[in-house]
DNA sequence: TTTTAAATTGTACAAATTACAATTTAAAAA
DNA sequence: TTTTTAAATTGTAATTTGTACAATTTAAAA
């Protein structure tokens, strides 16, 4: 089981106790590619641990997003979104779907790059610049 | 007054009955420049009218994000913002004391309009780019 | 001035998230 | 391996943010 090595080596690299929640959690981050919410993540966990508690999801996310390994997002609906891609990306949004997904483009950042190397912000010290590219997916089914 | 004027005619163009609640709201977005929540601008709002309802507040805004004259805009910590500010421009934010600024730069829109219309991404009809500019205000009093 | 559709209010409700105390468990120490 | 301990998990309850809805009031058109 490879899959589980690299949760639990991820896990340990960040210096968390490894436990099946967190592997569990961490697992169907990764391999739901939407950006869940808590709750989506909540429901897809207790499948394979009965008697989760929501909690405990909550605890496990905010444990991941404090030590790095999992990104918070927000969009303009209800609920906050977990994203388990932690290196440098930007989203595709559709508003009416509230679909999210992830846009890598290394020629856009190093665009980014220069040009906020020459600007100055006043009385503002930068640390990272995001796009949210707002828009509708063609094939909307969600 | 100049400012009220200002504000009537600005519902008034969107189609809006003139309430006295409605006007205060507006002037408290306006003056407050740091994209306020619901609840902030209720306090705020509730000074010059008591007896405000917080539910009237959550309905004069979203009755002015449906018609245009405000936008709602969402950060990585609690609660929705409300910017007055509707012409096409970016945000500064910081994550430590969730304050965030308006980032008016025709010369990034430029870039970025011309970036993205090289650029096809499959399956997804592109309406607009927000950068979301992650970092540290200066004077910030946490 | 009258009329009426829309706005405001208050209450109750709902969803998302957090606080907290009790219990269990991972993993370091013996 | 067993013991120890700090940390993780759980369940309940509370909080925060926002919405639904019916009754009342009001802006502004007729």
């Amino acid at each position: 089981m490879k899959r589980v090595d690299e949760i639990v080596k991820k896990l340990s690299d960040a210096g968390l106790k490894i436990t099946p929640q967190r592997i569990a959690v961490m697992q169907s981050l990764v391999e739901a590619k939407t950006h869940p919410t808590a709750e989506e993540t909540y429901r897809r966990v207790s499948q394979s641990i009965p008697g989760l508690s929501p909690t405990t999801v909550y605890n496990v996310l905010d444990a991941f997003v404090r030590n790095g390994i999992v990104n918070k997002v927000k969009t303009d609906a209800g609920a906050m979104r977990y994203d388990p891609v932690t290196d440098n990306h930007h989203h595709l949004y559709c508003e009416s779907s509230d679909r999210m997904e992830d846009f890598h483009d290394p020629e856009l950042d190093r665009l980014l790059e220069e040009y906020f190397q020459n600007k100055k912000i006043h009385g503002f010290r930068l640390k990272d610049v995001k796009l949210q590219i707002v828009g509708e997916f063609e094939n909307s089914k969600k």
